[in-house]
DNA sequence: TCTGCGATATTC
DNA sequence: AATATCGCAGAC
């Protein structure tokens, strides 16, 4: 199987009702599903494969558990926007906005497996062409990674993903055994819920 | 292979 | 003061 640009433009891109469900349905149903960005002269996609669940007012870990401001304000589009946040003081972090508009829940892509545009990924990455085994694996397994690596930031924040710019493909879908799930990472709060989810024999994932 | 740390924008 | 992260240095 091999993934050119014919291969990607045969997929479906994914319809606005795909989005409009709860968040923990739009993160288990992105799995398995194509990232695609349109760049100047090329084009550049991965494969989802590991990814958070961020609710609404329910969720004290979410952006926009306390209400809507600058920085989460894409948070609250209709479902199938982008929201792309700024973190650390260093690192950019990709969102797929999901229900519908005013309701504030988001799932943060947390890694991919390369697709097309490695050679891209890899210099804005590492800053070389040629790579490793290990770097390859490493290009996109981090929320931070795959927005160095696609060249996300603030200003791709509220795109809508059923545009040309930036959208999602279907492509595979994954049984329930296929899909693992654990609490999610980095956060203290509402760490009982088991919403991050990833395919479980995939060696693109974060640590 | 692992652990700790620095970087530092944004919000409360 | 805390944070939905990452890469590096140094220990082993």
């Amino acid at each position: 199987m091999s993934f050119d640009k014919d291969f990607l433009f045969n997929l479906k891109k994914l319809e606005r009702e795909f989005y409009l469900k709860p968040v923990v349905k739009v993160a288990r149903n992105l799995l398995g599903k194509i990232f695609v960005k349109l760049e100047r002269n090329i084009v550049l996609a991965g494969m989802i494969t590991e990814v958070e669940a961020y609710d609404g007012k329910s969720d004290q870990a979410s952006h926009s558990y306390k209400g809507l401001n600058k920085r989460n304000q894409h948070m609250f589009y209709l479902g199938g926007h982008t929201y792309v946040y700024f973190t650390y003081g260093v690192h950019y972090c990709l969102n797929v906005v999901a229900c519908r508009e005013g309701y504030g829940a988001a799932v943060l892509i947390r890694a991919m497996e390369p697709l097309l545009g490695v050679e891209k990924f890899s210099y804005r990455r590492f800053n070389k062409r040629k790579l490793s085994e290990k770097e390859f694996q490493n290009l996109l397994n981090g929320p931070g990674k795959i927005c160095q690596a696609f060249n996300l930031t603030t200003k791709q924040s509220g795109k809508d993903l059923l545009g040309d710019e930036m959208f999602i493909l279907d492509y595979k879908n994954l049984s329930n055994k296929q899909i693992g799930c654990s609490e999610r990472i980095g956060i203290s709060k509402s760490k009982e819920l088991m919403w991050r989810f990833y395919i479980k024999d995939s060696k693109f994932l974060s640590k």
